[in-house]
DNA sequence: CGCGCGCTTGACTAACTTCAAAGATGGTGG
DNA sequence: CCACCATCTTTGAAGTTAGTCAAGCGCGCG
């Protein structure tokens, strides 16, 4: 059998479902730092860099990102740093059991988000009929991304890697060929498992072969889909040109 | 901030809230090979070595794990294997979302499973008060645990693997010190994305290193866990000898 | 326009894998 | 009950991939 796993990392697309979440409660909430009351919840501003959250931290809030890319990372006490996910518009973020938040969350670019006070987002997870299903459908398709990861982290080469998050990027832009890369190359890296010499050595070594190019730091362009798909999914791994 | 994550991991119990699932709803369902009716599935013994499911197989039933040891494991197209999880007692698989299983099941020891149908588990979810939330709960741990694994295999050392994968297979025995290894080195390494070669070796420095000692293959003692949990969060990385 | 930070590149190194072979283990049948 | 065989584990030597270290480049911001 054919390992679809590739292909469908794709198409995933975290929390689209959520959307609808507006508008289902409109509470006071004390209003933080330039934070303005929005239906269901508080608007607010997080500027590039910023931390809204760390690792550990007591779990007061739960956020959806509107406008911009967070990295959430975990770190291992001598610094390295593993990013389990990049949160785009409509994801949550900040979803813990008990205890503190499971990852910390840097904002990449500037960025908006919508803050829950925790009671009140688990209030309305209890009231708003269907929102705990949908919660669940959210949930699966993260763990199911988190599989597929798992199976990039442990087991695919690092061509392989930066192949698969070119086209994880692509998919999550509409998948056309131009693609944006709001991150930079260390965090590419800390995603990957890799560090930021071997995804700067790779992404040259693709552009060499023409598989890509790049019209700036963060905008590449896929020139061949097809070859990038065989990359990603561990076929072809050795069909580049040697440097 | 001192990282927790290896000691979360250890603390996760996969499922153990859904114990209760048991006589929550009792219908026919045709019995397939050695199936007994059982209140709330149907129950199917499952032989060492066999595949309960395979990924991308159409996902016809959920299944929970009643004795017996699962791996869960993706494949690339040449063969890798990522083991992404071990389902023991309690444990539920096949949940998927929509198409097909995200992973493939094979049984590790001889095992017994409980079978639930897909479209009757669905409807046990939208009729049976609660289990939707726990349900909830247990797929936040997973990918809880997920994450921690998601660290494990992108920046942890092979050393560091070894003696996370050993601290967690302690805590899903109630942490005695005498550890059970059901499974081979070649599912260990699939697990932590090494070589069962890599595992041997660096189980054997272990032993030479007075941190754990073998009274079989398959039976492992703690003999320094404070040194474990160092090595485990990445503390002291170099502190064993050299061979 | 200049400066600083992040990106890029190359040479060298280390960690893990690969390959090969010998040593346990346990299940089966004589 | 023991011997045999297949399979899994262990160990060592050689090979490769990705990491480390160091230096130059260039983009973008002020």
């Amino acid at each position: 059998m054919i390992s679809q796993t590739t292909l469908r990392t794709q198409e995933y697309r975290p929390f689209a479902a959520f959307a609808g979440l507006d508008g289902a409660c409109a509470a006071p909430g004390r209003p933080g730092p330039a934070a303005v009351a929005v239906a269901g919840g508080l608007h607010e501003n997080v500027n590039a860099g910023e931390t809204l959250f760390a690792e550990g931290e007591e779990s007061e809030n739960v956020y959806q990102v509107i406008q911009g890319v967070f990295r959430l990372h975990k770190l291992l006490s001598d610094g390295r740093r593993q990013i389990t996910g990049f949160a785009q518009p409509g994801h949550l973020m900040g979803l813990a059991q008990t205890g503190g938040y499971i990852h910390s969350a840097e904002a990449i670019t500037q960025a908006y988000v919508r803050r829950y006070p925790r009671a009140r987002f688990e209030r309305m997870v209890e009231e708003v009929p269907g929102l705990a299903h949908r919660l669940l459908t959210m949930t699966f398709n993260e763990l199911h991304a988190a599989q597929d990861r798992m199976l990039l982290l442990g087991r695919k080469h690092a061509v392989e890697k930066v192949a698969s998050f070119l086209l994880e990027m692509a998919a999550h832009q509409g998948a056309a060929d131009e693609v944006h890369i709001p991150m930079g190359r260390g965090d590419i890296a800390d995603y990957l498992g890799l560090t930021k010499e071997t995804v700067c050595k790779l992404l040259s070594q693709l552009k060499r072969d023409g598989v890509i190019a790049a019209s700036s730091v963060s905008r590449i362009r896929l020139r061949d889909r097809d070859r990038l798909e065989d990359l990603a999914a561990g076929d072809l791994a050795d069909a580049l040109q040697a440097a």
